[in-house]
DNA sequence: GATGAATGAGGTTTCATTCAT
DNA sequence: AATGAATGAAACCTCATTCAT
């Protein structure tokens, strides 16, 4: 009997987070199609298929729903990223990672990028303030990471000593950003290797000793 | 007194030009400050200090004043760009006055530069359809004419054939993007020479061929 | 058997009484605290420590939980005055045990005089209409007794005949009302006696013939 | 001209001031009817005859409404009632003149009473906090301008030393109000006489001196 | 029998737009 | 021609009530 209470609450939570997953997913689609302002809870609760009060039990308002969708999706993805850059390892060989997790990112998550670059850059005006400025610290903290990342690289002669090692991370990262997304937004359209190191040739050639 | 009154009507017509920017100024302003949605019609009327009503006079309604806003700056640039890109000239020397004119437009038009940014990207959420796709049109014939720089070049043997044109237009203008926003965003933050040129190499060294 | 089950129901049913009280009380507190549509069903069922569903088994909505609120209370009050005023005996005398027992419901239900008091002028407004209705009618039929006591004291030559009976008893019971509402919102602000025919005095010296 | 011009201003400051009553009498009959809560914003919009965004041009919010509501028809009370009460003269004379003009107050603004009475116990519940204390000070510092004159009267051997001034202040306006809010709810129900004189005898016979 | 998750009607408020002056 | 008062659709959100468990 124990038991079997547990395992009713646990049932019962299990729900509960269902749900929940099924009003952010809708919010999700719906956010990053039309944008926040564009989007009423009407729509959201419509498109979950859940009454409006639903939404409510779950996220105290609007804002709120939005940023725990974004803010919950960026430790996905901080988390991804952190876990190569973290590991002491040849620098080359995470850029490599680096670039071939954020491709992956770009492919299954393409909703969540189009709201994650509409926020990290200062262009978001979704939410009067907060959001923005919480996900922009977190982006200048990814970029910090990946400035370390060059710095070390530089240090061990990996790479030649081009320049600050935060622009690199910043110019590779918008490379890497900007070349992903015309890849899935025009899949086909420009011809395009397997290969992830192919993003990185592209910023890379200069950066890497003469071989 | 035919001529008095096309005078007449000439200086009206200056007049309503003047009043015309003076409620686009207005307008960009605030837009680039608050985001599309988080600006009223009566607001950017009393910061330009009109009636309300004269804006309806001007623009058929608020949308059609955000894009009148954002296709006339925008031809302002693509102006400004394709009289350096349509020149028959040195590829090397064009990127240099691209990089050179791109940077006093961040340093000169910041509010723009953001509202096109996220406009430009599929980011912006700001008007429900049209604007958006007609922006971002109009930045792939820019991206266009940028891969036919680096196509002409690389058939010059001025680049090395790294990857396809349009993929290295694109890579650039982000890192250009990028480092641009960054360094006028937080200027001082991070050393950075004075020369355009700088901003090339981060992506240059490599491509261009061994001097 | 017979016997047992009867037990068990009644066991039941105190238990059910005892929820049903527990109920009220925690209803009386928010409403005198806050006004009706100020407290939510789901704030009575929380401070009741019950589940809402709870309370729609006791009461069919919650205009009907106030109403018997209400009128439960006007019962136990009725009751008590009617014990007083019911009795054949000298009118001074009655007189004193209504304010006695008045100055005592004040002192113990300060919560429900709050509500009675809302409820017997026109200035309720917390139900559409009926209550409202009902209270005042019961209140004019204690006003009626208290006229009667009155009409008894002028014939037997009590009091001096100063005016119509009923409004007499109007005069005197907004009186008590009012001194006992002061005299226990602001306790100690100003004087009083703890000789209830203090209240009287202030209303009586003229009533009483010459001693 | 500047007179024309200063003309249509004036008219157009009348044109507001009149659609601004005509809201707060719409206001003032529905709260008055149903209460504060039972009133919606679009009732009162649609009883006044405008827009509802009307109503918001003239009022911040409906909180705004009902306190401006209240307070306004305050003023006009508390002006009418001090002008009796702050002139030096005979105190009986001035509780004559008390007693007239709130019989003629009571007569002519009925609905506003209601809502006034609501307001000055602590009965009213309507909002949240803030308009309640402020009237119920106000009428506190009424009650110190009555007890004030029996002060006087008490010291000039006018009246009897009954009891406390305020003790007295409260009595007769609760019997006052008492009285008047009974004699206009069931006009004809029972005998009244045109002589304000009257309703002061049932509370004064004992106050005044024996003549 | 008790529970509380789910519902959705209805409330307040904003703001793009019109049109009489 | 310019004005800005007036409009009302539509947004967000609450909460009384129901009903499956």
């Amino acid at each position: 009997m124990q038991a079997e209470q547990t395992e009713k609450l646990t049932r019962r939570e299990r729900e509960k987070q269902r749900q929940r997953q099924e009003i952010l997913a809708a919010a999700l689609t719906l956010f990053s199609e039309k944008g926040y302002h564009n989007v009423s809870m009407h729509e959201i609760a419509a498109t979950a298929e859940f009454a409006i009060g639903t939404l409510y039990k779950f996220f105290q308002n609007k804002e709120d729903l939005y940023k725990t969708l974004v803010l919950e999706k960026c430790d996905l993805f901080d988390g991804a990223l952190y876990r190569i850059l973290d590991v002491p390892r040849d620098e080359v060989d995470k850029l490599r990672d680096y670039v071939r997790v954020k491709a992956q990112m770009f492919r299954e998550h393409m909703p969540f990028i189009r709201l994650f670059l509409a926020e990290s850059r200062g262009a978001s005006y979704n939410i009067d303030a907060g959001l923005d400025a919480s996900v922009r610290i977190r982006y200048q903290q990814f970029l910090k990471k990946l400035a370390a990342l060059f710095e070390s690289g530089i240090n061990r002669n990996r790479f030649k000593p081009l320049a600050d090692p935060f622009y690199l991370a910043v110019a590779l990262d918008s490379v890497v950003n900007a070349v992903l997304m015309m890849w899935i937004e025009n899949p086909g359209a420009h011809p395009f290797p397997e290969d992830p190191d192919q993003i990185l040739k592209l910023f890379f050639e200069g950066l890497l000793p003469p071989r």
